[in-house]
DNA sequence: GACGCCTACTGAACCGTTACGGTCAGGATG
DNA sequence: CATCCTGACCGTAACGGTTCAGTAGGCGTC
C-alpha cells in the first residue's frame, strides 16, 4: 500500500523505509496517476479546446498571447494544460471525450463547432474565451469588440476616411475566399467577426457611409500570407479605397507587405488597420485596437480554476484601447476631393 | 453497459438505440476518459516539460517554433499534449507523478534538473530535445550547436573580428547575473551552452584568439531585456569589442536594442549575431545561425509516437545552417589595427 | 489487574471502464 | 428430430490507487 508516497504522517519511518525499500527492489514505478485520478475524481489537468488544428495555438500570436495568461493561471494552481487534438478535416469528437481534464478552456470557437457541443456533453465546468457568447450556463470572458471597433472607426472617419476596406477572418463554416455577401454576412457564425463588423458599420453610419458599399474581403486561413493576398483582391477591384480596415494584426500584417510589395506608402497613400495589438504589430507601428491578451487567459483560467460560488454564470468583459500609431494617417487631399470634401 | 458507445458493431441496433435512450434519461454523460484510460493502459497524451514556468512555452520563440512543430505531430496522431506544471520557485516534482500520459517529451533541461529524474522514473518512453545529452537509454532530438557555433566563429573572423564578447543564458542552477569566470564555466550543466561556447573557443583559436580573455556575460532570466542589460555590462566594462556574439536570438534581439541607445551602428559600428534562426530575429536582418526549429519538434514527436522498435535508442542530429544577415560586418578600420591587422 | 484510549497498521470496498468467457436462442445440417 | 454452429448478449474480473472502518497492541489510569 502506497500510503508510504502520500500520508508519510500515517505511518511509523521504519515502516515506511522497509515499504519503499521493498517497492524499489520490486522496480514499482510509483502510484500511477492514472488510477489516482480515478479514485479522486481529479485528473490535475484543464483542457484547452481550439477550433484550429493544435500547432495553430503556436502559431498566432494573438492566441499565444493568451495562452501564455492562461498558462500563468494554471502553472499558479498547479494544474496541467492539456491541449486537446482537433482534427480539421474530418470531425472527429473522440478527442473532446478522451481528454482527462476538470474543465475546459474554449478559445474562440464557431457558435455550431461539433467539438464545443461534446465539451457542453461533458460532466465539467468550463469558461469560453470569445465566442460562442451567450452560451446557456458557461462562463465567458472576452473584450467588448464593437465599442473597439467602433473607437477605431471614429478614428479613421476623424481623419476624413470615407472610402474603407474591411479585410477579415473566417465568418461562417465552410471555405469562402472572396468577398462576403449580404447573405453570408447575414450567416456568420464567429460572433467576434459579427460584433467587431457591426461596430464599423455603425462608425460609419456616423458620417454617412452606406455599409452596403463597403466592401468586405474573407479569408478563411488566418495568416499574413492570406492577409497580404486579401489585401491583394481588395485594392485590385477596389483602387479608390483610402483605408483597410483588418479584423486582427495578422491580417493587417499581410497588408502592410502587400502595400510595400505595391509601392504604397503607409500611411500617406494608404491606411492600414488591426485589431488585437500584438507585439508584431506593435513592433511595425500598427494602428490597432488593443485587447489584454494576457489578461484575457489569466482571467479564463482564474475563472474555471476557483470557481468556488457555482451560482450563477459569469461573464467578464475586458477592456480594450485604440492604439493609434504610424500606419494611420489622413487620406491624400485628391482622395478627400474624391470622397466629398 | 457502454459497449454501445465504442463497438456499435458488437451489438444490434435496437438494443443500442435502447441503451443510448437509457442513458440519456438517467443522464449519462457518457464513459468515463480517466476510467477508460486505466482500464486501456492509454492515456492519448504525451507529456511536455520545460526547464521554465509553464508561459514560457509561448513566450520565447525558439521554444514555440519547437512546440509548434510538436502539436503538429500529436495531432497528427490524434494524441494531446500535456504542458506539466512546473515551478520554478520551490522544487516539487509531483506535477510529474500526476501527468496522465503516454510518454514525456523534455525540452532543454539541465542535466541534474530533478523534474527531469521524475520522469525518468516513470515507466514511459521518454524523447529528450537537445539536453541533457548523452542519457542513458533515452532518445533525443537536436543540432550541431558546436558546429553551428563554429562556422559562425569563422564567418567572424573571416571579417577582421578578433575583440569578441558573448552574452550567453543561463550555464548552470543558481542565480549569476554577471561575468561567467572559469569555475562557472567548468561547472556548466546545460550541455547546449557548452557545445555553443566550445564552438565559438575553436573558432577563435583557428586565428590565435586567446579564450581566456574574451569577456562572457551571463543572464539567468532568457529575454530580450536580459540581453539588453547585459549588452550593457559587456560594452560597458569592454568598449574596445567589436563583435557581440550572443548564444541565442532572443538575447541578440536585446543587444540591438542596446546598440541603438547607446547610438551605435549595426553593424558599421559593431557587429551583433544570435543562434536559432528566429522569425523575429529574420525580421530585423539578424546575423545568426539557423536550426529547423518546427522540424525538430516534429521530430521529437515522431520518435515518440512511433517507436515501434525500441531496440537502442535513437539520435537525431538535424542540421543548421549559417545566416549572414545585416547585422555582421568588417570591424571598424582603426579597431581592426587596434586588433594587430 | 481490568478497563479504556490512542496509535500504527491492515483489509476490503469502491472509482468506471474494458476484455473476456460464458450463456442462450435460432438456424443450418445430417 | 438431434446436433452443431454462429452470433448476440450479458456477467464478471481486473486495472491500481484511495479511503475508511476495523483490529491489534501498547500504555496510562483507577
Amino acid at each position: 500500500m502506497s500510503n508510504a508516497y502520500n500520508r508519510p504522517d500515517q505511518l511509523s519511518a521504519p515502516l515506511r523505509a522497509r515499504v519503499l525499500e521493498a517497492a524499489r527492489r520490486l522496480g514499482y514505478p510509483g502510484p500511477d496517476p492514472v488510477a489516482r485520478s480515478l479514485r479522486t475524481r481529479k485528473a490535475g489537468a484543464v483542457g484547452l479546446l481550439l477550433t484550429e488544428a493544435l500547432s495553430y495555438a503556436f502559431r498566432d500570436p494573438a492566441a499565444t498571447g493568451f495562452l501564455e495568461g492562461l498558462a500563468l493561471a494554471c502553472e499558479q494552481a498547479g494544474q496541467g494544460l492539456l491541449l486537446v487534438p482537433v482534427s480539421p478535416d474530418h470531425v472527429d469528437v473522440t478527442a473532446v471525450h478522451q481528454a482527462g481534464v476538470d474543465g475546459f478552456v474554449v478559445y474562440s470557437v464557431r457558435e455550431d463547432d461539433p467539438h464545443f457541443l461534446a465539451v457542453l456533453e461533458r460532466p465539467v465546468p468550463t469558461v469560453v474565451c470569445d465566442q460562442p457568447m451567450n452560451v446557456e450556463g458557461v462562463d465567458r470572458v472576452g473584450v467588448d469588440d464593437r465599442a473597439g471597433m467602433l473607437a477605431l472607426a471614429r478614428h479613421l472617419t476623424g481623419l476624413g476616411h470615407r472610402r474603407v476596406g474591411v479585410l477579415c477572418m473566417r465568418l461562417a463554416a465552410g471555405h469562402n475566399d472572396g468577398p462576403a455577401d449580404a447573405e453570408r454576412l447575414a450567416s456568420i457564425t464567429y460572433p467576434v467577426q459579427r460584433e467587431r463588423l457591426a461596430g464599423l458599420r455603425d462608425g460609419l453610419a456616423e458620417v454617412g457611409v452606406d455599409w452596403e458599399t463597403v466592401p468586405i474581403i474573407e479569408r478563411f486561413e488566418h495568416s499574413p500570407e492570406a492577409g497580404q493576398d486579401a489585401a491583394a483582391e481588395l485594392l485590385g477591384a477596389h483602387p479608390d479605397i483610402t483605408a483597410v480596415v483588418c479584423t486582427s494584426d495578422v491580417l493587417a500584417l499581410g497588408a502592410l507587405k502587400h502595400a510595400a510589395d505595391r509601392g504604397l506608402k503607409v500611411p500617406d497613400d494608404i491606411t492600414i488597420t488591426g485589431f488585437d495589438g500584438t507585439p508584431e504589430g506593435e513592433r511595425v507601428g500598427l494602428t490597432t485596437v488593443e485587447q489584454p491578451l494576457r489578461e484575457k487567459g489569466r482571467v479564463a483560467g482564474e475563472m474555471l480554476l476557483e470557481r468556488g460560488d457555482r451560482n450563477k454564470p459569469r461573464h467578464v468583459l475586458l477592456p480594450t484601447e485604440l492604439a493609434v500609431r504610424t500606419s494611420s494617417g489622413p487620406p491624400r487631399r485628391e482622395e478627400r476631393f474624391f470622397s466629398g470634401w
